[in-house]
DNA sequence: TCACATCTAGACCAAACGGTCTAGTGGCGT
DNA sequence: ACGCCACTAGACCGTTTGGTCTAGATGTGA
């Protein structure tokens, strides 16, 4: 993660979406981020006025968008369904193996942290449904009728997110490479 | 939750249990988990000399043994492992109702919000490897051999954690109550 | 009834927290 | 050259954090 030639406001950005994913919400102190991306408090409340929360919030749009972006990579090149979620998994893994096999989903992580906020809940609702939904287009795209489509974005979400945890607890990312195992046994 | 009749040192694995598991580590104070188990400063260092980690630790141990008693509950009146396991969902996605459709998976919001801690991480593996242990072995003595069956049990866990962790997304059991339907498919 | 161990009780502490505020800096348009 | 504004810079603030420490209550066996 190269923060050189960024901006204040998106090393600010990078960096807590990092720091955010790995200690969790209450688990990453404000001056740690500031300290991280070299950026002083003052510059902090004048990009984000909503001081921490609308910092992560802002993380977890970036981190949302960036797994948006590896779907599109993965069924880009993909000749079936089963080739472009395959293809998400080794991606999602090959992240998990690179950042110390230390880092969860960064949306759980950023947002479920913080559940008494309603405001964040929401947001990862919406961003689950944004993978959800972009998922399931690329599967209708190749022939799925619409409604088992949903459903295997939705089975996928779930056993990513599962995998995980369990990748975590294990510190190996084997459970994320096993999941076209277990969707399309 | 009846904490009258408990000890102090018993109210206050309780309460932090439950507290941890809707906030997480870093998201609970130990004056918050003190002031709802009514329970002095003073006590909670005499029986947990290690202060918040060593009352974490108790926690996520609490929750485990729970967790088990819901795994013997659900095998012990079951007629197949297919039954056996939507009676653990059923369950789970019922106290998951109860409480306020809030609370994550014990071992996850306790113990991984504070991944810099390698304690934490090796309970954790522990706590899932005797869940799966003990999944298997019921699994085991319905008939199934033993290395399906380990995978059985790892896949009913990475689907109870992906879903518990959209449950609480979207506030609603269904996508726990879902999950003998995406196994046994 | 006295000694002793267990447990309760909460005042107290330094450090870290998120957040505010004022001062100053740099570059760009005119 | 000047004024303006986006941004940087960090001192400072009240609160809360996890943790320590001393004093006292309680019960129990001799």
């Amino acid at each position: 993660m190269t923060t050189e030639e960024l901006s204040a406001k998106e090393r600010l950005v990078a960096v807590s979406a990092a720091l955010l994913r790995r200690h969790g919400y209450h688990g990453v102190g404000l001056n740690d981020i500031l300290a991280a991306a070299k950026v002083p408090k003052g510059s902090l409340y004048h990009h984000f006025p909503g001081g921490k929360s609308d910092l992560a919030m802002a993380a977890a749009d970036a981190a949302g968008k960036e797994m948006v972006r590896i779907i599109d990579d993965s069924f880009q090149t993909a000749g079936s369904v089963e080739d472009g979620i395959t293809t998400i998994c080794h991606k999602i893994a090959k992240l998990f193996d690179i950042f110390d096999r230390a880092d969860g989903c960064p949306v759980t992580s950023v947002l479920f942290d913080a559940p008494e906020n309603t405001e964040f809940r929401e947001k990862a609702k919406q961003i689950f449904d944004t993978w959800i939904g972009t998922t399931r287009d690329y599967v209708v795209e190749m022939g799925m009728d619409p409604d088992r489509a949903t459903d295997l974005a939705e089975h996928l979400l779930v056993l990513l997110e599962g995998a995980w945890i369990m990748a975590r607890a294990r510190q190996s990312s084997d459970m994320i490479r096993s999941i076209p195992a277990r969707l399309f046994r």
